[in-house]
RNA sequence: CGGGGUGUAGCACAGGGGUAGUGCGCUCGGUUCGGGACCGAGAGGUCGUAGGUUCAAAUCCUAUCACCCCGACCA
C-alpha cells in the first residue's frame, strides 16, 4: 500500500488531552481518529492491526474447537427480561423502542441472546458439549469513557460461551480457554498476567482476569515475592496481629465539627492523620443494618464485608437508614454506643485515641479505643489491600501495579439457563439446565496494551505478529528517477513474494520520512537512497534495535532467501 | 447525575466592547535536499448555537449544545 492511501494525518499537531501513551501515539501515528467522546473510528493503520489480532483470535479460539457465530447487535428486549438482568444493567443498557413499540437492547454483551438460540437448539445431552464465540461490537454507555481506546462506548469484543451437561465437562472447557487465551496474548507479544477476580455482577463461581502491567490501566493487581497473584478487588492479606496500644487514659470526648463530614474535611481542619480516624460505614446486610470500621485512610471492599458476615445481599444503606441506626445523618456515624452489630478490620485493633463519629449531628469524638469504649461483634480483612500489607501466603508483603484488564474468563453455572431455559435431556431422560461458561477479550485493549508495551520515545513499535505492514520502503529524494525505480521494483517484488509493504513515496525530506516511519513504527524499513544505491545497495532498518545493515539490491530483487530473513 | 474548565482557520493555541491574530499544515515561486530546511507571495474563519444588553459583541449577560477534567453519597 502506497504512503497516500492509508488516511494518515498529519503528525504534528495532537491534542494535549491525549494522555495515555497508547491513545497519543494512536493519533498521532493515524491508527484511529475521535468522533466524539469515547467513539472513535479505526484508520486503515490501525484496521489492519485489528485484523491480524483477530486473525491471531480466530486460530486460537477454532483450535480450542469453538464455533463462531455473529449475533445482531439490537436484541429483543424480552429475551433479556427474562434474565432478570435488564432491570439492573442501569448505565450500560442502551435500550430504544421502534415505531411499533418493541423495545430493544443494543447488547452490551450476549449472555442472554447466545442461552436463547442455544436453548431452541439443543435438546439432549447428545448436543453437548459446545462451545460458541464472535467477534463483534458492544455498545455500553460507559459513564466516563477514558484513556483514548482503552474505555470506549463501543468496543469490539471476542466473547465465547461454552454449554456442557456437568461440571466436570465445564472445568474442560473452562482450561482450553485458559490456554487460548495464554496462547492469543503470547503471540500478540504482551507480557500479561493472569490473576484471580471478583465474579461482580456476573455472578457464577469462578473467574480470572488477564492483565497487562501498564501505567494507563484501570485496575490495580496485588503480587507478591511468594508468587500470590490476585486483582486487588479481591486481593486479601495476612493478619497483621495489632495489639492495641495503651489509650492515653482520657475518656471520648466530645467535639465540634460542623459540616464537616469527610474523613478529608476533618483530617485538614484538625490537623489529625487519617490513619488515626475510624471510619464507620453503614450497610444492610439481608435488609439489615451493621457498622463496618475501617481507618481513616483505608477503603472498604464489600466482597470481603460480605464474606465475614456470610450476608448474601449487601448494600450501603440509605440517609433514612443511617439516620435509623445510628440517631444522625449521614457522616457523623461512630462505633461507640451504637446498637447495631460493628464489623472492624484488624487495622483497627492497631489504634488507640482514634476521632470517630458521634452519631450526633455536627459531632465527632476523639479519645476512642477499641476494647475500652466498643467491642466489635468480630474483627476481619474487610478492607481493600494496600501497598505493604502482608502476603496472605506469609511470604512478604503485597505490591500494587496498574493494569488493564485484556481478557476475562467466567464458569457461570446455571443462572442463565436456568432464568432463560436453555434445558437438556440426559442419559436417563431428566431435563436438566446446560452448565455455562463464557470468555471475553477486548480486541481494541489488545491494540492500545500492545502500544503501551512497545513503544520508545520516537513513536510505536509493532511486535511482528500484528504489526499493520511487515515492511515499509522509504525513498530518499524520491524525484531522483534511479531511487524511484529502484523503490518501485523492490516494492513489486514484495507484493509478489506475498510481504505486506508500505510504500512512502511521498516526495518529502528525508528526515521526516524517518521520523514518519519511526513513528508508525513497521517492524523493517527499507531505505533506498542514491548514496547507497551508488554502491548497488540499499539499507534495512530494524525498527525496535535500530540496527541498519547494507544488503545488495539485486540480492533482494532476485532471491527470495534474502526477502524473507 | 454533581462540580470545574474549554469552544476562535485543517490542527494546536493567543486575543477579551471599535479593521480577525500567531505557529504548524495547505497553494504558488525560488534556494535547499541521508534525521522534522529557508526566503518570498498567497488561499482559508458569519469566533459552538440561540437570544439579550449596547451606537457598536468574538469579547458583557442568559440559555443551550459539544468536548475535557474531577467526583458520585470514602461517613
Amino acid at each position: 500500500m502506497r504512503w497516500t492511501q492509508t488516511l494518515i494525518p498529519s503528525l504534528r499537531n495532537v491534542p494535549k488531552d491525549a494522555e495515555a501513551v497508547s491513545h497519543q501515539l494512536a493519533l498521532r501515528a493515524g491508527l484511529i481518529r475521535q468522533l466524539s467522546s469515547g467513539v472513535y473510528s479505526y484508520l486503515p493503520l490501525g484496521f489492519r492491526a485489528l485484523l491480524k489480532i483477530i486473525g491471531i483470535i480466530r486460530e486460537e479460539m477454532n483450535r480450542a474447537g469453538a464455533s463462531e457465530i455473529l449475533m445482531p447487535a439490537l436484541h429483543p428486549a424480552e429475551i433479556w427480561k427474562k434474565s432478570g438482568r435488564y432491570e439492573t444493567l442501569g448505565d450500560d443498557k442502551l435500550a430504544f423502542k421502534n415505531r411499533a413499540g418493541h423495545e430493544f437492547v443494543l447488547g452490551p454483551t450476549h449472555e442472554e441472546v447466545v442461552t436463547d438460540l442455544v436453548g431452541t437448539n439443543i435438546k439432549s445431552f447428545r448436543d453437548l458439549p459446545l462451545t460458541l464465540y464472535q467477534i463483534q461490537n458492544k455498545f455500553r454507555d460507559e459513564a466516563r469513557p477514558r484513556f483514548g481506546v482503552i474505555r470506549t462506548k463501543e468496543f469490539i469484543m471476542k466473547d465465547a460461551y461454552s454449554f456442557d451437561t456437568g461440571e466436570k465437562g465445564l472445568d474442560v472447557n473452562y482450561r482450553k480457554m485458559y490456554e487460548a487465551y495464554y496462547r492469543i496474548f503470547t503471540r500478540c507479544g504482551l507480557n500479561f498476567q493472569v490473576v484471580n477476580a471478583d465474579t461482580g455482577m456476573m455472578g457464577g463461581k469462578m473467574s480470572q482476569e488477564f492483565m497487562v502491567i501498564c501505567p494507563y490501566g484501570e485496575d490495580r493487581v496485588a503480587s507478591s515475592e511468594g508468587g500470590y497473584l490476585a486483582s486487588q478487588d479481591i486481593a486479601e492479606r495476612a493478619n497483621p496481629g495489632l495489639k492495641t496500644p495503651a489509650p492515653s487514659g482520657a475518656a471520648p470526648e466530645v467535639f465540634d465539627t460542623p459540616n464537616l463530614r469527610t474523613i478529608d474535611e476533618i483530617t485538614r481542619k484538625f490537623k489529625i492523620k487519617a490513619s488515626q480516624m475510624i471510619k464507620t460505614l453503614i450497610y444492610m446486610a439481608d435488609g439489615k443494618a451493621i457498622a463496618a470500621l475501617v481507618t481513616g485512610d483505608s477503603e472498604a471492599n464489600e466482597s470481603k464485608l460480605r464474606k465475614l458476615l456470610g450476608a448474601k445481599e449487601l448494600r450501603q444503606a440509605d440517609g433514612e437508614e443511617i439516620r435509623e441506626a445510628t440517631g444522625a445523618p449521614v457522616g457523623f456515624a461512630g462505633p461507640v454506643g451504637l446498637k447495631i452489630p460493628v464489623y472492624a478490620d484488624w487495622d483497627i485493633l492497631g489504634i488507640a485515641d482514634a476521632v470517630t463519629g458521634a452519631n450526633e449531628k455536627d459531632k465527632h469524638l476523639k479519645h476512642v479505643t477499641i476494647g475500652r469504649d466498643f467491642t466489635p461483634t468480630a474483627t476481619g480483612d474487610i478492607r481493600f489491600v494496600k501497598d505493604g500489607d502482608l502476603s496472605p501466603d506469609g511470604k512478604g508483603a503485597l505490591k500494587l501495579t496498574t493494569s488493564m484488564e485484556i481478557g476475562h474468563i467466567f464458569k457461570l453455572g446455571t443462572r442463565y439457563t436456568e432464568s432463560i431455559g436453555a434445558y437438556f435431556l440426559d442419559e436417563k431422560g431428566e431435563r436438566k439446565s446446560a452448565i455455562m461458561g463464557c470468555y471475553g477479550i477486548g480486541v481494541n485493549r489488545i491494540l492500545a496494551a500492545t502500544i503501551e508495551q512497545h513503544h520508545d520515545a520516537k513513536g510505536i513499535q509493532w511486535p511482528a505478529a500484528i504489526a499493520p505492514f511487515a515492511v515499509e520502503i522509504i525513498t530518499v529524494n524520491h524525484a531522483e528517477p534511479k531511487v524511484r525505480e529502484a523503490a518501485e521494483k523492490i516494492y513489486a517484488e514484495l507484493i509478489a513474494a506475498g510481504i505486506e509493504v508500505l510504500f512512502d513515496d511521498r516526495d518529502e525530506r528525508a528526515g521526516v520520512k524517518f521520523n514518519d516511519a519511526d513513528l508508525v513504527g513497521i517492524p523493517k524499513q527499507i531505505v533506498v537512497g542514491e548514496r547507497n544505491l551508488a554502491q548497488g545497495n540499499v539499507e534495512i532498518k530494524d525498527r525496535k534495535t535500530g540496527i541498519t545493515q547494507a544488503v545488495s539490491l539485486d540480492a533482494l530483487l532476485k532471491d527470495r532467501s534474502v526477502l524473507n530473513s
